[in-house]
DNA sequence: CACGCGATTCGCT
DNA sequence: GCGAATCGCGTGT
């Protein structure tokens, strides 16, 4: 054997980086009802996402890569399948999954439905009700002990995975809105979670329906 | 080099 | 429902 191979849990499958090599308007619902593992303590620590967002590249005037590359969004110009990590608010963490078929983007996770771990979230979290763990950007990051050090790195042989759940059946409805939490180019439909899923951070009345089967 | 603010969260009213 | 907390980064002087 090559290379060691990561043990995860029973029914994932890491997702390589050429899954993320495409529009990231594409990559973002597709990440849906995938798994985000973080290996904390020895033990695999995560969920399932079930909401995200798409940021795009020099086209999208709320994205961090609209503008030109600099030190913090170099990693959105980078190539697909990376962590980007940033500090936001003077407090808190926001993950992404670096993802596009060109120049730069990234999809923004912004909650997860706890499967592993969870008395490592509740720790990490400081006993908040669990509903509450991971539903957010900033919640789910402090709930992984998600923080600065993990910008940069691939999220498909490291300590942080991205993986498929083979044993989960693609909800049937995938729903879009408005972005949360921004300004400009708040009018696209670029967020994406999973309807009536009690995990996700917001439901704004300003939804659409896709079908994703 | 100074200044303004953000892909947020939590606690208080 | 609203506002404070908190700081690194990017823009403009």
């Amino acid at each position: 054997m090559a290379g060691r191979k990561i043990r995860i849990p029973e029914g994932l499958e890491i997702i390589p980086p050429e899954f993320y090599s495409r529009p990231t308007e594409e990559v973002a619902p597709d990440l849906l009802g995938a798994v985000l593992l973080n290996r904390v303590n020895g033990k695999w620590r995560g969920g399932r996402i079930v909401e995200t967002e798409a940021y795009l590249g020099k086209d999208d005037p709320a994205s961090h890569a609209a503008r030109s590359k600099t030190p913090r969004n170099s990693v959105m110009f980078g190539p697909p399948g990376r962590a980007y990590v940033y500090f936001i608010y003077g407090n808190y963490f926001c993950f992404n999954a670096v993802a596009h078929d060109g120049i730069s983007g990234a999809v923004l996770v912004r909650a997860l439905e706890p499967l592993y771990d969870i008395e490592g979230m509740r720790a990490a979290r400081n006993r908040c009700k669990d509903i509450l763990l991971c539903k957010g950007p900033g919640r789910l990051c402090m709930a992984l002990e998600i923080e600065r050090e993990y910008n940069c790195k691939e999220l498909y042989h490291s300590e942080i995975i991205i993986a498929a759940d083979k044993n989960w059946a693609a909800p049937q409805e995938i729903a879009s809105g408005e972005r949360i939490g921004i300004q400009e180019g708040g009018h696209l439909p670029l967020r994406f979670y999973i309807a009536g899923n009690p995990y996700v951070s917001r439901t704004p009345g300003k939804a659409c329906n896709l079908d994703k089967t």
